[in-house]
DNA sequence: TCAATCCGTATC
DNA sequence: ATACGGATTGAC
């Protein structure tokens, strides 16, 4: 494991325990003689009559524990993790009860927990010890993460799930544990029965997976997936595995249902339905499963005797957190990885940066397949060029394809379907270099480049400096091109183009599962690709230039992500399988597009990840964003009295995510304009920054401050 | 001298 | 947030 976050580890940990042990005496001698308890008020508990109790207001400045006496009555429900209402500031508000206690630590007069909710301990001691790592990692409070980590309460699922597990599972459980698996697609790897091994063994290993592409059962990744959490329980131990969407937990579930059998795992998705979705979560809770498989709410499943970790395509956007304080699923499953001693898998068919950052540091390891298997398992790629070779007649050049995409999809035609992948519309307009195509990045802070309005110059989108003289880094060129987005083929216009075939579509809203082996055309926007039976016979990447140019600092990285994923749907070249890249510049030979040809995301990972370690962006440093007014902004960050370390970039006009570039956002009373401003420190300072944001943020709460300031920490995971 | 009001602080 | 206390202000 890397060393940069061990100290805050075992801070957090003595913190845990200090507050959440059950019997747990604080460090210090406490000052306070035994707490008076009214006497028109009920008996109290008389074994640890005091209870430590996270309340649910949402205010920075009161996220600690409070404590309350136990009345006799609940003594033996409000136990650690139980839900309880409790009277607080002169109203009544929920909580969790984080510990009991025989003494108070609080002087005064503790009030009465006014009821217990349940006695159901739904926050664990390990997912409580998870939350506060989570909370300080992302600046925000405990009581947030919290509400990420235990969904919300369905009485009647609670009633009618039986505390104990049934006579079958009860016999699972106690009968000797289940055979492990074959290795199946891990034969693949030279790295996976190792893996494997250390996994069933009741080690920790750590890996970063880069899984071969196809879908049949010996190289399919849900398989995959699936083995690697059977041989975790087959070690006896329980298994955590989390995938971008509902689609991959359906095909993870149907892997894990073939070598487990019915009843040994459960899914956990945003669309089941309040009590399906809380009956599988307690059904985890209680024991009664100890193998889950779900979207990114799920990292917080409470799983017994967690013995492995697994999360699928780190780079997809749905693995971060929509809710404060935003965390990724990658930081999350780690955090917990280290608290209980579990093994971590991250797979996909590429690797971002920041898992690259874990391997070069040790934490991981990599696992892949060496390049004779890649080249086989991988389809040919081929390179069209931008509208340098367009056919100029014909029934192409409605489609406006590249001939070589056009004559490469009209053979795959006679063997298969074929997909053609289209970028998704909406993309912010961006700079790129006139001459070498490279992004054009701000001098000052590296930051991404944009024009603001049409004849202004261009301006960097982080720290606000007009680039008045423009130089490129890569190739010194002094112009800049405008990258205008979103261009998309209708179905129609390709469908003229091959006359007869039929046409399935696959778009955000309306996204097709599957098609049969038949000849087809699929078109699909980018991340909505359907798996085709036995593979396409060719799949065509269009519009290679509007993936490339989006201003955002991972567009290379989500590019190839974005590819490969579709590459990856299509036979191997063994199999006569070939993807065409199309609209690339081919002025020069992009790494970008090299990795693809060559089907090399490790290689490409690496460049990516030195480059930014040289321009100083994440992961190799870390950020954080203020948003708010401007005054509010300025404010608050005096409030931080933050290091003299830490880098302010901006403040500049800030616009959210998915408006258009040149609406600037108001708050909504004061018709201000917002500004951005980041924070900028080397990894080793994280901790430190996090702590100020922190204290910054209860301070302002505990002022009354109106205006908002948004904090959000890694604000590069996501939204770039 | 007392009540109304403002401000700061604690909330167990 | 809401409640409370102490200080401050203003009218009798």
């Amino acid at each position: 494991m890397g060393s940069d976050a061990n100290d805050a580890v075992s801070e957090q940990l003595s913190l845990v325990r200090e507050v959440a042990s059950p019997r747990g005496r604080s460090r210090r001698p406490s000052t306070s003689t035994r707490s008076k308890v009214p006497s028109s008020v009920p008996q109290a508990a008389e074994v640890d009559p005091v209870a430590r109790v996270l309340v649910e207001v949402g205010l920075p400045h009161l996220d600690r524990p409070f404590e309350y006496f136990v009345p006799a009555s609940m003594a033996d429900l409000a136990v650690p993790g139980a839900r309880v209402k409790v009277r607080f500031a002169g109203q009544d508000v929920d909580g969790y009860v984080l510990a009991r206690a025989a003494k108070a630590e609080h002087e005064g007069t503790l009030a009465p927990l006014r009821k217990v909710v349940s006695p159901e301990a739904v926050l664990t001691p390990e997912v409580l010890a998870l939350s506060y790592l989570i909370a300080s990692r992302y600046a925000g409070t405990l009581a947030d993460v919290v509400r990420l980590a235990v969904p919300s309460r369905h009485a009647k699922a609670e009633k009618n799930l039986p505390m104990e597990a049934s006579p079958a599972q009860k016999g699972a459980a106690t009968s000797p544990r289940p055979a492990a698996p074959e290795p199946g697609p891990w034969g693949n790897y030279p790295a996976g029965t190792s893996f494997l091994r250390h996994l069933a063994a009741g080690d920790a290993p750590a890996a970063s997976w880069l899984a071969l592409p196809g879908q049949a059962s010996d190289v399919d990744w849900p398989v995959a997936l699936a083995v690697a959490a059977a041989t975790c329980l087959a070690g006896g131990r329980g298994a955590l595995l989390v995938v971008p969407d509902h689609r991959d937990v359906d095909r993870v579930d149907a892997a894990l249902q073939g070598l487990l059998g019915a009843g040994q795992h459960v899914c956990l998705t945003a669309d089941q339905g309040p009590q399906a979705r809380y009956t599988a979560w307690l059904k985890v809770l209680r024991g009664h499963v100890r193998c889950v498989v779900g979207t990114r709410a799920a990292m917080f499943a409470p799983v017994h005797d967690l013995g492995l970790v697994a999360w699928w395509d780190d780079g997809d956007d749905v693995l971060v957190e929509q809710r404060a304080p935003y965390p990724h699923v990658r930081e999350v499953l780690r955090a917990r990885a280290r608290l209980e001693g579990a093994a971590v898998l991250t797979g996909g068919f590429t690797r971002t940066t920041s898992v690259q950052r874990w391997v070069e540091t040790g934490e991981v390891r990599s696992v892949c397949a060496d390049e004779p298997t890649r080249r086989l398992a991988a389809p040919r790629v081929v390179v069209a060029g931008e509208g340098t070779d367009l056919e100029r007649d014909g029934a192409a050049a409605h489609a406006h394809l590249p001939s070589a995409a056009w004559r490469a999809a009209k053979s795959a035609l006679e063997h298969g379907p074929v997909l053609i992948q289209v970028p998704r519309r909406g993309y912010l307009p961006s700079l790129a270099c006139q001459t070498c195509r490279a992004p054009a990045r701000c001098a000052r802070c590296h930051g991404p480049l944009a024009l603001n309005s049409a004849d202004s110059a261009p301006t960097c989108r982080w720290c606000g400096t007009a680039a008045a003289a423009f130089e490129c880094a890569s190739c010194g060129g002094r112009t800049v091109r405008s990258t205008v987005v979103g261009s998309r083929r209708t179905a129609e216009e390709l469908g003229r183009a091959f006359p007869g075939v039929s046409v399935h579509t696959s778009s955000a809203g309306d996204v097709l599962r599957s098609v049969s082996g038949e000849p087809s055309l699929v078109i699909a926007t980018q991340g909505a690709e359907p798996i085709a039976e036995n593979g396409y016979a060719a799949t065509l990447l269009l519009d290679a230039w509007a993936s490339m140019a989006r201003p955002t600092l991972d567009a290379s990285e989500e590019a190839l992500r974005r590819w490969l994923a579709a590459a990856a749907l299509t036979r191997g070249a063994s199999q006569g399988g070939v993807t065409v890249l199309c609209g690339a510049p081919m002025h020069t030979t992009l790494p970008l597009v090299e990795a693809l040809v060559r089907w090399d995301p490790s290689w490409f990972a690496a460049r990516e990840l030195a480059e930014r370690v040289e321009l100083c962006l994440p992961p190799a440093v870390r950020m954080a964003q203020l948003v708010g007014g401007r005054v509010a902004v300025q404010r608050a960050v005096e409030m931080a009295a933050l290091a003299e370390s830490v880098e302010q970039l901006g403040p500049l006009p800030w616009t959210s995510a998915g408006s258009k570039a040149d609406t600037v956002q108001m708050t909504a009373k004061e018709s201000m304009p917002k500004i951005q401003l980041l924070l900028r420190v080397s990894l080793d300072e994280g901790p430190a920054l996090t702590a100020a944001l922190t204290r910054m943020k209860a301070l302002r709460s505990a002022r009354k401050e109106r205006e908002p300031v948004g904090v959000r920490v890694d604000p590069m995971d996501g939204l770039g």
